[in-house]
DNA sequence: GGTCGATTCAAACATGTGTTTGATAGGCCC
DNA sequence: GGGCCTATCAAACACATGTTTGAATCGACC
């Protein structure tokens, strides 16, 4: 047929992205993912080996692709700490939300965060790191007076509401069936994302009162 | 053999309420429910009909138990909204946080929020629903300059600085080594997303003005 | 044309899972 | 004791899935 390296490969390694993002890895079928990519049951195994094989071969690729849309660089040519922040939010909501086109590597690196598989030590070293003390400089910039430890609870607080959007939708869409999230509603949860941390962490570790 | 009635169904309960909660519906296996209940692989036939039917039950029988530690009424009982708030706070962290012990009815929760089954709507509008609605009303209190929709937002925030200390465990226990989530190092991050989420909510819709 | 390596295909294999079956034992009432 | 119902058990069944196998097909090269 083709003389390949760029058909049935590559095709592989696309549906089977899109197949582990949808149902994760234990639930994803290799029939499902040959019959999506247009090959053989065998294939899989022929090309990558077996199912794991295939597997760190996809978030390899998803790596690869993601940093096309890395929040980190994107927030870095901003102006000020503050327009830092928001397009760092924006970057990273656009990221999760858009569900369809070939975003499947947000869903599937929020799969693997979730429940924890081979590939994750990898995803964490040199997919998440690099953004989120991206994002700790951010704040650090924002609020000088913050400890370590506390840049670090801000930092989780403000990824923390991204990421409900994503962990929680199917809760929210019942909670609010009129909520869509299309591209004008993520910007307008980034939006409130944005006003709501920078009071916080401007506000954050105020001398005196509060708690003993 | 055993003449209890008491006793088999409701072990099989318990085993499978913490099988589906650790392993996930589709991941868990009959086999080792029974195996931890000290049950039959037939048991759960016949106790219940089939898989599906076994896991509504849970569902329920975890719904029933979970009442009792519910943060909206603990909330209820504190003095003024920030202390409200607080409590929330706490007790919806202490919910999720505890891994072991008979607290798989969060997780269970926190998973049939992740991924949509049979049961997520009765979950949602009995379960969910409430604290919701009763989070809204501590915000409303706090800042009732705040619209409707900026107060959900708000409720999502802060239930979105909560829930990524569970739904992304395994990439936080990467990230930070060091972390320990022990009862007191909850409490130390209820503090936080307390104060982060007070100081936000204080000081959102900037157009008023609303605190200084 | 013929050979060879790479690739694809349909079928089979091995295993794990949910479910069913028929048998067995114990309690209860007559 | 004799039925009768409930509960349990080991074994088997039906099915889906990951993997392997051996033949068939294609393209390139001599």
């Amino acid at each position: 047929m083709e003389p390949v390296d760029h058909g049935t490969r590559e095709r592989l390694l696309d549906a089977a992205g899109e197949v582990f993002a949808d149902r994760g890895y234990e639930q994803a079928t290799i029939r499902e993912i040959c019959r999506r990519a247009g090959a053989n049951i065998a294939a899989v195994s022929y090309h990558f080996g077996d199912k794991k094989a295939l597997y760190i071969e996809v978030i390899a690729y998803a790596h690869r692709c993601a940093d096309e849309y890395d929040p980190a660089r994107e927030a870095a040519g901003a102006a000020d700490p503050a327009e830092r922040l928001r397009v760092f939010v924006r970057t990273f909501m656009q990221r999760i939300g858009h569900k369809g086109r070939p975003a499947w590597h947000a869903r599937l690196m929020a799969r693997e965060m979730a429940s924890p598989g081979a590939a994750l030590d990898q995803v964490v070293r040199s997919g998440v790191r690099p953004k989120f003390e991206a994002l700790q400089a951010i704040l650090r910039t924002l609020n000088p007076s913050l400890s370590d430890r506390e840049v670090e609870r801000c930092a989780c607080s403000i990824v923390g509401q991204c990421l409900i959007y994503h962990h929680a939708r199917p809760v929210l869409t019942r909670l609010f069936p009129t909520l869509k999230l299309d591209a004008r509603e993520i910007e307008r949860i980034s939006e409130h994302i944005t006003r709501f941390s920078l009071a916080a962490v401007a506000r954050a570790h105020p001398r005196g009162g509060a708690r003993p």
